[in-house]
DNA sequence: ACGATCTGCTTGACACTGTCAAGTTACGCT
DNA sequence: AGCGTAACTTGACAGTGTCAAGCAGATCGT
């Protein structure tokens, strides 16, 4: 795996990039409680202790393995902003959308950012991306909201919307591959979303 | 800890309890992945192996642990319906607040029941439990669904609102004991929520 | 060109984990 | 009293995170 040249030695940080990827794909094929310092060296074709030089500890490697996801979560989003009309309704469809490729793209990734777990929130990398994260839904709704209303209550009310409907998805029931069978689409809940902020402004 | 008589054999299935206790506490005391097998053994007095001969493995533990979860959590929704006003609007916030209630009450169980690790779903006592959470919110649900929709479609909205909001509130940064610093109460987003089912109705 | 130094890893150890096989003990029954 | 079996205990093994020590290749000063 990741077999570079015979075995030198990196001066680059690449074997760090390398153990991430390894972590991330281990979260994929053994799931989101199955991460392993032994395993990710071995997968990136380390020795055993090789990890703790990176990352002092699992937790050191949790939270880079986080950072990951908190960006690839943000790109989820802008992507689906770039190509999103301008409006203010179509944007916040737009950032909904991303939120939910990202769940159902990577489902481990996302119940692991989101598992409870403690990360280092002083790493640089995990702030950086887990604060633009809720930067990006900010931006988007400050065009949403009602005159006289506090930011954050419609804030708060729209990521509790999208957020508890893809955790949900991925929480109940493993035999879904997408969202769940069944389940209604995200943008009939989007509908009466609208409905409700159309009744406040 | 538990401390029974000497120390005699129970016929009576009380030590598997005592072990659920022991891992309820282990959770409450050392965070939603921190179980282990050995702990509550000690922590119930007995041999290392003796959780093995009650649950098999440790996802037969677990499971055990998300079902006193989920029927705490049934419980803590039930608690709150008892002493509503009967009117459907009034019977929803208080699931909804039973909802809350648990979450903040039992922040380690509500993580970790909703962690997205498996259990064993044919374990008759989780099964019955976790059917019954939902049973609880379909039926409070059903009095205000609008003419001609999908009753899963408001159910899921419901369900999705307020699992988002408790869900968000536990993972974001722990110095939080209640709900969030400075976050909007409940019953704001519950506000909306009824402006848009009466927009639907 | 070459030795010193430092960085990035390896090796080895230890305490801890889940799981299983085998042994032991106490309870209920006849 | 004695037996059978349910409810454990004991012991072992592989796998885990973490740390201390060693070691070698890259880089630097000269």
């Amino acid at each position: 795996m990741t077999a570079s040249p015979p075995s030198r030695r990196k001066r680059d940080g690449s074997l760090r990039i390398a153990l991430v990827d390894a972590g991330v794909a281990l979260l994929r094929e053994r799931g989101p409680d199955k991460l392993s310092l032994r395993e990710c060296a071995a997968k990136a074709g380390v020795s055993h202790a090789a990890p703790g030089y990176h990352f002092k500890n699992i937790t050191g490697l949790s939270t880079a393995i986080a950072a990951r996801g908190f960006s690839l979560f943000c790109q989820a989003m802008e992507q689906r902003l770039a190509t999103s009309a301008p409006d203010a309704a179509e944007r916040l469809s737009a950032i909904c959308q991303g939120y939910l490729d990202f769940a159902t793209g990577h489902p481990d990734l996302f119940l692991f950012i989101f598992s409870g777990q403690k990360f280092r929130e002083d790493d640089e990398e995990f702030a950086h991306y887990a604060s633009r994260s809720y930067a990006i839904l900010r931006e988007t709704c400050a065009l949403l909201i009602p005159e006289g209303t506090d930011p954050e209550e419609i804030e708060i009310l729209v990521w509790s919307l999208v957020h508890g409907y893809a955790h949900l998805a991925m929480t109940r029931k493993k035999e879904n591959p997408g969202l769940g069978r069944g389940w209604p689409d995200f943008s009939t809940l989007m509908g009466h979303l609208h409905k409700a902020l159309q009744a406040s402004g």
